[in-house]
DNA sequence: TATCCCAATTTGGTATCCCAATCAAGCGCC
DNA sequence: GGCGCTTGATTGGGATACCAAATTGGGATA
């Protein structure tokens, strides 16, 4: 693995996970240093993470994207039409073990799983739905879209009433798409979508002064 | 502007216009002596190319990114959802002035305009359309497509009828949109989008073998 | 205390070099 | 003629140095 990759992988991560808070600085020299590495490859893995828009260039600084809460709402416009595509397709394109392997993730994931596991299914599920489509790009747009949300997922804190609703949302989109019952499952998609819109928009309705004190930079929904 | 832009300004054009043929490869060195710059921002030109899917790495070569045939039918399945839903928010969300910065693009490019303004005509009443929804992913997200489609819809030699079949539904989409009508704009738009996409499948079909003569490295719809 | 100026530091852009892995061409053998 | 091996060339990954522009902090002055 090149060191070009660790440092992209490390610092996606890290974004990601909050670790590296939004609108933190980021200096060419400063991760050089912290990696140990010169800063060809610290660069290289800058451009690409601003090509993810996990980075940004502010004047002639890099900075971690800022958390963007305005993008809920555009987010779940832009997901709507995509994932009732999406499952639509799957419907007519799944392929049996495709559905099982999906299955065995709700299955090895249950509500009560660790934070960091919960997390990453709510991303991966519909990412792995999107691939039943079998359009290449509903599927990069989509995983796309969820990691531009996975950071304002992680803010919320949910709790185990909500995780059981999203894990039989999930669970019950899956056995639709298997039934093949292309409405009910479009219907079933979109309810999720603006449930977990409406979800996240309440949650985090008051909480924008907490995140603020972590040193975060919060724009949008103003 | 920096040297890496001024690079990757005239491959990203030189790639879509086709003068760079799809498949050939291109190296750091080679690159280098052509635009009599070192290879340092030869290297960020072509990482943010790469982002961009118009280069891609084979084995340790760079090459530009093949013909995808195939795609035709995948990016139509993929606009046909983004591009209604666009429409119809942008009945909802749209600026006067705006519209009329549109319909002047469109006063300002008949279909008898040289080849190259209709084709950029083309991609952009598409992405001005999509701006006015207001949703910025999905410009975005229609933005990429239509560079995606760009290369292929360039080799489709249009006749004047299509020209103007094309023109009149660009302005009918602009008209619908001004009387906020949702239903006929998204009808109106769907219909347009699968008109393309059929045309563009019926042209190319007996052509790829004309396209491989010109070098060009062609991939899907096999 | 506030403001301005200046020097030092920082930062990204670029150039050049080194290295290891890969590829291509040529040669020898069957 | 075909195949395999060797050697030299090519190529991207990484390291380092230089440069110019921007920023920061400290000192002086009002």
């Amino acid at each position: 693995m090149s060191q070009m990759t660790q440092i992209f992988d490390r610092l996606r991560e890290e974004i990601l996970s909050l670790g590296l808070a939004p609108g933190e600085k980021l200096t060419e020299r400063g991760l050089e240093t912290r990696f140990t590495m010169s800063r060809t490859p610290v660069r290289a893995a800058l451009l690409r993470l601003e090509g993810e828009g996990l980075v940004h260039r502010a004047g002639r600084n890099w900075v971690v994207a800022p958390l963007d809460l305005g993008e809920i709402v555009a987010i779940a416009e832009f997901r709507l039409p995509l994932e009732t595509t999406a499952v639509r397709l799957a419907c007519a394109r799944r392929v049996e073990a495709d559905l099982n392997a999906i299955a065995d993730m709700l299955e090895a994931c249950r509500p009560t799983a660790p934070r960091e596991e919960w997390h990453r299914l709510g991303t991966e599920f519909h990412v792995a739905i999107a691939k039943l489509s079998g359009n290449a790009l509903i599927t990069k747009a989509l995983a796309e879209a969820m990691v531009r949300l996975h950071r304002v997922r992680w803010l919320e804190v949910s709790d185990e009433a909500s995780r059981e609703r999203a894990w039989n949302e999930h669970h019950e989109i899956l056995t639709l798409i298997r039934k093949r019952d292309a409405a009910a499952a479009e219907a079933a998609i979109a309810a999720h979508i603006n449930e977990t819109r409406n979800r996240l928009l309440a949650a985090l309705q008051d909480d924008r002064e907490r995140f603020r004190a972590h040193g975060f930079k919060i724009i949008g929904a103003d």
